[in-house]
DNA sequence: GCAAGGTC
């Protein structure tokens, strides 16, 4: 559920009769500015960074003075009227929580985030401020991110130290100080419809993921008696079911032998191999007849030459994944190293806000006395100076699609470091590159295709050299780990006769479906739209410590565990496994802050759902806690798979091995009409390929076992 | 202890 500005056009603008239906008149008519409020004001800001831009953009002029509590800054402004104190929150100060030990449970009751949580101590001393700040005032301003979490966070802090009837909302969509100063002079009346979908959505998160993941527990204690944590919840099992279908597809991978032809000429003085270009070769005559052509005429025709400019264009500055992304390519970093080492330079002050999914630089930055500043930095002097003769003083960052309305693109500040470690200085140099790079132009590839033919026609025997020459670094200069490789092929004119120095018939095979990478799983759930900038790399560590999930040298693994997991949901509560599940929350607290729905209404919705999933789960309770215990490996099978340590599904064979067979047989059809070979020739030829899928190695292992002893299995 | 979401 991303952090979606409240009420942007997004949801303003969706009807045709929209500008008559909003209340928006009355919103009009209900601004007060902040001046106009006497007595003593409270500003609630969602975090110290946020308060102190407020100060600055809203109340400079003003005298503030900034007072500490504990390390935590506040600011004190007096006027004539009144006196406003601007205090910061640190996130989510409250949280839901339980006393309930059993499941189902439905009894949940928010309370200070600290006595919720385990490792939010830091919470203890806002919440002791705002109290004390709060204490007697007679106005009280949300004025957290503008977002449903933010106005959580604000609503939870006035209802629990202030009086939610002497409230109003500032609505800011960047931290500007023009937006900022606007947001304060038109301050709006509290935004109780978003809080409810706010409110809503945490409690949906909570009873699905509690109760699910205490009846995954409770099923193992029941069965086995033992007490094994495990989770479950809207983000982490369809992210967590992604994973196991990928490695399902690559345990179970069977290759098919492709055919191709790999020619060298001589254009001069090298030599050139080709890449087989004509019509894909299904068997190994085809393949040998057009070998033995091109050896019979022993020169090819040259009968396409092109060359072609191609642009390679700016990349926008950086949003978190595209950090997290290059950052994992570039170094081999992990998406939350690359993460909590982002916030740490943010919270020095050397970079801006990274959970930000922007790509966006906001317009009314300061760009040349940022690059100024960076210039001071010995290792970016060089950089700057030529960034600044290059593009003759016009700073026009490029833009990317991607936007956020809390936070702008990821940019140096300008601030200097004094110090940082190995990682920090790569993490801010990738910032600092980019950034630069972002004002720069575009390269520029000369691309060369040389087609070529035994034939004079082609006749769809064709063969293919290609080669790139970078003719205009451009940004590449500034941010040099996207350099495309030069590859120099001569040029040469249609109709020209090219030598042949060697053919030979080539053999590859069908690539397996690769193991996702921890970048691969970001991005695919930032594609399917589930958690959030802050949440995404933090939610696969936990499928990690849950041991779902593993490392494996060729990316990620699941375990029989986190099979079994995703298995028994994708049964018992299928909704869980889907990403469609957000979707379906989104839509309910949409009808919650257009008023058309109330958090009520929808979470006792939900709450019959689910009491009729665990109802059918209880049932099957202890077969549940049974198969899981068995993934675990705390019970042992009652008859073992012939192939692995598993409980048997069919003959002989576990539910993968099972599978695996299936596989097995359904390839050698393909590999008896190219190669035609026997099924012992078969068997005894790809268990020595590498890239065969896990199950199916470990399969073919005990059948070739199994047949020097005589032992046969059914092969349909 | 269990979610997902803020941020320190």
């Amino acid at each position: 559920m991303k952090r979606e500005k409240a009420h942007g056009r997004a949801i303003e603008g969706q009807g045709l009769g929209s500008d008559l239906s909003e209340g928006s008149i009355d919103n009009e008519r209900s601004f007060k500015s902040i001046w106009d409020l006497d007595g003593r004001v409270v500003v609630i800001a969602e975090k110290p960074k946020a308060a102190r831009k407020i100060v600055e953009a809203v109340f400079q002029e003003y005298k503030p003075r900034v007072l500490r509590y504990k390390g935590i800054p506040y600011w004190v402004i007096s006027s004539k009227w009144s006196e406003i104190t601007v205090v910061p929150a640190a996130g989510h100060l409250y949280g839901i929580t339980t006393m309930d030990k059993g499941c189902p449970t439905f009894n949940y009751i928010w309370q200070p985030i600290h006595i919720a949580e385990r490792g939010a101590g830091h919470a203890k001393n806002y919440i002791t401020l705002i109290d004390k700040v709060c204490r007697g005032a007679d106005h009280y301003v949300n004025a957290c991110d503008y977002d449903i979490e933010g106005s959580v966070i604000g609503y939870l802090i006035i209802k629990n130290h202030g009086d939610v009837n002497r409230s109003l909302r500032a609505k800011f969509s960047s931290l500007t100080p023009r937006e900022l100063r606007n947001a304060f002079s038109k301050l709006m009346p509290l935004d109780r419809e978003m809080v409810e979908a706010g409110l809503c959505r945490h409690e949906l998160d909570w009873i699905w993921g509690i109760n699910v993941s205490r009846a995954l527990m409770s099923s193992l204690v029941e069965s086995v008696g033992r007490s094994i944590t495990l989770s479950a919840g809207r983000v982490q099992t369809p992210t967590l079911k992604y994973i196991v279908d990928k490695v399902t597809s690559r345990n179970l991978f069977v290759p098919i032998p492709q055919y191709s032809v790999s020619v060298t000429v001589r254009i001069g003085d090298s030599n050139y191999s080709l890449e087989y270009y004509g019509r894909s070769l299904e068997s190994r005559e085809e393949a040998y007849a057009i070998a033995e052509a091109v050896k019979a005429v022993n020169k090819l025709i040259v009968v396409d030459y092109k060359e072609e400019v191609q642009g390679i264009p700016t990349p926008p500055p950086f949003n978190l994944s595209d950090l997290q992304s290059e950052a994992a390519r570039i170094y081999g970093l992990s998406p939350l190293t690359t993460q909590k080492v982002a916030e740490a330079l943010y919270l020095d002050a050397l970079i801006s806000y990274p959970r930000t999914n922007s790509q966006r630089l906001p317009k009314d930055l300061n760009y040349e006395e940022i690059l100024k500043n960076i210039s001071r930095i010995p290792q970016y002097r060089g950089l700057i100076s030529k960034l600044f003769s290059e593009i003759k003083g016009v700073l026009k960052p490029v833009e990317g699609a991607k936007e956020d309305p809390a936070h702008p693109a990821i940019y140096p500040t300008g601030v200097a470091s004094i110090s940082l470690s190995r990682i920090s200085r790569r993490i801010y140099d990738l910032v600092t590159r980019r950034f630069i790079a972002s004002f720069a132009p575009s390269g520029r590839l000369l691309r060369k295709t040389i087609v070529l033919s035994p034939l004079r026609q082609g006749g769809g025997v064709l063969f293919k050299l290609a080669g790139q020459e970078i003719i205009y670094e451009g940004w590449l200069k500034y941010y040099p780990f996207s350099m495309p490789k030069e590859f120099q092929v001569p040029r040469v004119g249609v109709g020209e006769l090219l030598e042949v120095v060697s053919v030979k018939v080539d053999r590859k095979f069908s690539k397996p479906p690769e193991l996702p990478s921890k970048i691969k799983v970001l991005k695919w759930m930032e594609s399917v739209n589930i958690g959030t900038e802050s949440t995404r790399a933090r939610i696969i560590e936990t499928l990690f410590t849950r041991k779902y999930i593993v490392e494996d040298s060729r990316g990620i693994s699941a375990t029989d565990l986190g099979i079994a997991v995703v298995e028994i949901l994708n049964n018992y509560f299928s909704e869980l496994t889907e990403a469609s599940l957000t979707r379906s929350f989104e839509e309910k607290l949409e009808a919650i802050r257009r008023g058309l729905a109330s958090r009520s209404q929808v979470v006792s919705e939900a709450r019959g759902v689910l009491v009729n999933l665990l109802n059918e789960f209880t049932g099957k309770k202890t077969e549940i806690g049974i198969s899981l215990a068995k993934a675990i490996g705390l019970l042992k099978p009652k008859a073992k798979c012939i192939a692995c340590h598993r409980e048997v599904f069919d003959e002989d064979l576990c539910k993968y091995h099972h599978l695996a067979l299936q596989e097995l047989w359904k390839a050698y059809s393909e590999w008896r009409r190219r190669e035609g070979i026997s099924t012992e020739e078969y068997l005894n030829y790809i268990s020595k390929l590498g890239i065969v899928g896990r199950w199916v190695k470990e399969l073919i292992d005990v059948l070739c076992a199994g047949q020097s002893k005589g032992r046969k299995l059914s092969m349909q």
